[in-house]
DNA sequence: GACGGGTGTGGGAGCGCTCCCACACTGTGG
DNA sequence: CCACAGTGTGGGAGCGCTCCCACACCCGTC
């Protein structure tokens, strides 16, 4: 490598300055492309940055500017096992290609319980975070109101009510419900069934409702006979599968809050004897990998999850750069779903 | 929250001192548990953090001690699509469980393409990150020598060749082959077929390897018609199971280097009227989520990733702790793989 | 009773930046 | 000819720590 300062580490900005034949504080403008620098200095420093192959220590920067340029994302892990979902590796991925245009770092903290969440905030709060993405908190989760009274903006998807007091980005679910149920309408189903998420989920909520929507716009009788609740789980699914086997055993077609819990369903229906799709229909919800895997093929609602990833970025980074929001003024985005149909319905 | 300096902003080790009435330098003791400090101080600065809610300022120390506390996590993202393997995420909860202990911070940092890598050591150099795990790295990507260089500790999992310089930690494919192969052997089959990995990536060597060893113990003439080439994608396992039915139609097991082939290859057994596992025994690799979800479902060789990436991350905080170590005393540690036999054999 | 070697402690220096005030210099208007 | 705003620039102060030297104190020793 090249440009090592004689004092064998790093160049700093003073060597760059030196180098330049300027003072530290022009050096400084010119790499924060500051305005009211001359054209002539400019070129200089520029000149010296790429000989000294000067990269700014971002410790120092930290401290003096009260600022890191990095942001966290918050994963309710270990205790939900949330990695394990094929969601996360596409928010993950939306979020890296939004941070990719920036030079912000993101910081990735794994905080399962509530006192470890508690104990998060405070860490966030020293360690200078310059805000904090969401994923996946409960309706009690403590986080989002200490961060709020700690200042530290915040952004996050899964809202947890329809009034969510942060900016949030969420995939349309209550749509994507209907257009499934829609779906299976239109394939001639008329017992359609439903196993919907944990109800205290808002997401899940919006499901259930949607389902219930799009029932009640085709002029179908309410049967809450026909609903099950699940856990996001594929055991759970199964359980709720049974459940409705039992309660409702002339029941063609089945809509599942997520695919996970699909195919437990789908395991469910198979050792009850009941053919996919010919007996019952089956659709997912997610379109994860397990979707596209199982057999016969899921038809499934697809969220657009990397693109929800990049624009809460987007929007976090907005709203650090804008300084703190209104509680009032706070985005609210909510980004379309779109029915994949594959061969179980 | 209690404990605001009068300032307004969050407390300092010299407010914390002011409080507990000593010096800086002792309350700085304490909060880094250095010896050498007196119980009843000891007791009064801690009482003093306890009251003001002190936390240490991250950017402060790494400026002023020359170190982060932070390790970064670097994938081969976008470019492999790396997130979308489950594999990723069980990496990440080991390594995020072997964090958890300690108060070190995970930076992901993703960088596909060789230039973003190759700027990325001076980025990792210069934000000063103590450590840097690295995954999936081509046998001829410039990030590990560029660490080297620039003396930050590394470790690999996925190692690139037998005598890999890094320190690494890997699965043991070699055995996790050869027990795959015995399992089929077992079950009575005896033209037995591979589908391997790129055979550039050391991995699927060794997982080679491993097949040809468990047939020459078994005393099987070797027959390399029995052998195609694949590259760990889905259509290039289907693409190797359609040579080797061409080839040698007689087959009847066949052991994929990974899950993913495996599912490919399976579509093909399929089409070509081959029942699994009475007509064909398919033996995966990787026990990921598609080996439990794939109809039947399939008998696989488990990694402990998750396993892998605790042990990685103790690797390397334990390299960090004590300092540079010689190329040549690096651990290599090789953990054991289990076979999960499933309805496919 | 002066000396040496522990202990425990205080506080200066300095990490590499950003922020901002002060100081040129330039040009325009009174 | 002086005042004045507007540019561009240099460098002091200070962010909150860690490191380390210096010092005070105590106990045992010659």
């Amino acid at each position: 490598m090249n440009g090592r300062g004689r004092s064998g580490g790093r160049p700093t900005l003073e060597e760059v300055a030196a180098r330049a034949g300027v003072g530290r504080g022009t050096a400084s403008r010119v790499i924060n492309g500051s305005s009211r620098v001359s054209e002539h200095t400019r070129a200089l420093v520029e000149a010296a940055v790429a000989e000294l192959g000067y990269v700014p220590n971002r410790a120092a920067r930290a401290l003096a500017a009260n600022r890191t340029d990095a942001i966290a994302l918050v994963v309710p892990e270990p205790e939900s096992r949330f990695f394990a979902e094929p969601y996360f590796s596409d928010v993950l991925r939306g979020v890296g290609a939004a941070l990719a245009e920036t030079d912000m770092q993101l910081l990735l903290t794994l905080a399962g319980s509530d006192r470890e969440r508690r104990r998060l905030a405070q860490y966030l709060a020293a360690h200078r975070v310059d805000g904090v993405l969401l994923v996946s908190v409960h309706a009690d989760d403590p986080l989002p109101e200490l961060l709020e009274e700690l200042g530290i903006p915040a952004v996050i998807t899964g809202r947890r009510s329809a009034d969510e007091p942060l900016a949030c980005v969420d995939s349309d679910n209550l749509e994507g419900a209907r257009a499934a149920v829609r779906h299976l309408l239109g394939r001639g189903r008329r017992a359609i069934a439903t196993i919907t998420g944990p109800l205290d989920v808002y997401g899940a909520q919006c499901r259930l409702d949607g389902y219930r929507q799009a029932l009640a716009a085709a002029g179908a009788a309410p049967d809450e006979g026909l609903t099950a609740v699940g856990d996001f789980t594929e055991e759970g699914g199964g359980r709720a599968m049974a459940e409705l086997l039992e309660r409702r055993p002339q029941l063609d077609a089945v809509f599942a809050a997520s695919d996970v819990m699909a195919a437990g369903a789908r395991q469910v229906l198979r050792a009850a004897g009941r053919r996919i799709p010919q007996d019952v229909a089956l659709v997912g919800f997610d379109d994860s990998v397990v979707a596209r895997h199982m057999d016969p093929a899921l038809t499934s609602v697809r969220q657009p999850i990397e693109e929800m990833g990049r624009t809460m970025t987007r929007v976090l980074l907005e709203q650090i750069a804008r300084g703190p929001a209104a509680p009032g003024e706070r985005p609210r985005i909510v980004l379309p779903t779109e029915l994949v149909v594959r061969e179980s319905t």
